[in-house]
DNA sequence: CCTAGAGAGTGAAACGTTTCATCAGGTCGT
DNA sequence: ACGACCTGATGAAACGTTTCACTCTCTAGG
């Protein structure tokens, strides 16, 4: 199907394309009579520009990608929808990428990105050291906002949420309630959340009362269930009265197989989450959770990039740092 | 920053463009020693195709998209995971756009998909009527393959699951249970999937139930909790021993507002919901569904796409229904 | 020794825009 | 009446590929 160009419209129009390209991007300077004839032109013969050509002419293109690392989680759907409704009505488009928390593909996703040469990247990514796919990006110059991290590096804007704050307000919380042996479930603590989440949990019950970890592999609900397994089997005087999951489908796992064995949520044990997804609020018992403000930290994010995309070469990287907090529910509250 | 040209790589390896380009897209075609020597530049350049250069050449892209309702729903990130495995290394690149049920937003996303020249298009539509963006794709020739939503029309392909089978699948179940008054939950008429669900819900039940419908607004957590409202209002002699909810969302924001208001479920009322999302299994009280085969459908929506692509003119389009399949857990299981 | 053909490489056109420099024609002030 | 200026329109170059038709060189077969 060979759609109509530009010179079609021109010679329907009688005008030179010059003239139509004018039409469609500074409609301002030609006669209202002639642009008539040309709209008239456009839409008589259906046409539609091309953005190939435009973006290969202009050197960059008006698309814009985020790359997150599991999109079956409702924490990563709801920062992208953040970042949409940032770029609404932009003239841009963005480009939802899945990494999977998968290096592999993560680095797939970006040399094709780079082929497109898409205008800006944000990116919660797997792997960001030297060599990385993300590494070159920025390094081409395409401008990168990190999700949901801090950067190291200096060379590129980042948005996250205070971990160890967050940490910290769950531990409180649940000292107050005055739990003496509290559990700590997530992993790997390879990933800077676990490990943040973790240290700001500890220091807020430094004290008051043992930690014990339990690290998993994933982040996910079924690495919720097996964990609820493990707690469940511990010998009752060793047992926690409290734990606090690395995110909400650990403690959605963990509700759910706690409670088929018998285990009563709050009363027996109460349960923490964090990320404040949907479905946490939505349990059958409700979960407690940190929330992090998810549609603004993708919102936030595209702001920068775009922002960056604006101001050029002399934009300053900046770190934007949200404050969690804490909304508690049934899961924790001891009635 | 102005990246590497096919120029620059052709300079510094003493050749010309088109053994370049050559070594690029035919690499057999060109003496080892050259190619190398090519290779070799590439890598020094730091070389990166250009794919708005490319794309205007060929006329058409290696981008293919896939437009949903709403993403936060888990059925369809789950469909969208069964589109990328289907282009897994097939140097193809999907873009993921989100209408959330928006007509306006799907029209302004087919616009611009349109003028990318995507490849082609796996869309859920929420207006598919004469002048609608789709439509128009249709008409300019874009491959379109319908995904969750058989096509009236023939001149295209589409992947759908049997809703009626998989109202039968419920309603029979909840017969057999020996519920004698049974609600069915969902909304608005407007949209297939609803209709189609409820006749055979219907259809199974005739004769043996009585069937009351609590219509919804839309299919999400919090129409859930208010229709459950309506429900447990009622008074006792017609209220309902069971329900089936038009999706899982709606089945979860249920289970939760009854809970909450002292209904036991499944004692005092049975609910079955729809899709098999994964929050519905690791519900505190597993959800019984009618699961949908979300990755297979997106799979085959992509792979019916890649084939009208590849066969081009000769295309044949198909029509995929596949079959759901009833989950029973505890939710409806009379114990 | 001559020619056919294979193998390897190349020049140039084409894809559809945008934009810059230029031009035609008209208006205005002096 | 004449230059200065403004408005509106245009021709042509450029963006970075891919590909077609062509040339050149070398080998093998007769």
């Amino acid at each position: 199907m060979t759609t109509a160009n530009i010179r079609d419209v021109a010679r329907r129009a009688g005008v030179s394309i010059a003239t139509v390209s004018n039409v469609l991007n500074r409609p301002e300077q030609v006669a209202s009579t002639t642009r008539k004839r040309v709209l008239d032109a456009i839409a008589a013969l259906g046409y539609i520009r091309n953005d190939s050509a435009r973006q290969l002419r202009a050197g960059r293109s008006r698309q814009l990608a985020i790359v997150v690392l599991d999109l079956a989680n409702p924490f990563f759907t709801d920062v992208v929808s953040g970042t949409e409704s940032a770029v609404e009505d932009r003239d841009v488009m963005v480009i939802v990428c899945n990494s999977g928390a998968d290096a592999g593909r993560e680095r797939r996703h970006l040399e094709l990105l780079a082929e497109q040469r898409v205008g800006g990247v944000l990116i919660t990514p797997v792997d960001d050291g030297p060599g990385s796919g993300l590494d070159q990006l920025v390094r081409r110059g395409t401008p990168v906002v990190l999700v949901d991290r801090r950067s190291d590096r200096s060379n590129q804007c980042s948005v996250s949420v205070d971990d160890v704050l967050g940490g910290r307000l769950a531990g409180a919380h649940l000292g107050e309630q005055g739990h003496a042996r509290i559990a700590f479930v997530g992993g790997p603590f390879s990933v800077a959340q676990v490990v943040d989440r973790h240290t700001g949990f500890r220091a807020a019950l430094e004290g008051i009362s043992t930690v014990t970890v339990v690290e998993t592999s994933t982040m996910s609900i079924a690495a919720g269930q097996s964990a609820a397994g493990q707690i469940a089997e511990l010998p009752a005087r060793t047992r926690p009265s409290a734990v606090f999951c690395g995110n909400d489908l650990l403690a959605l796992g963990m509700l759910q197989e706690l409670t088929r064995r018998g285990v009563r949520i709050p009363e027996d044990l109460a349960i923490v989450g964090y990320d404040d997804i949907a479905f946490a609020a939505a349990a059958v018992v409700p979960l407690s959770s940190v929330r992090q403000p998810r549609e603004q930290l993708g919102r936030a994010a595209a702001q920068l990039l775009l922002e960056e995309l604006e101001t050029g070469a002399g934009h300053e990287h900046r770190h934007i740092l949200f404050k969690p907090e804490l909304v508690v529910r049934e899961s924790s509250s001891r009635r």
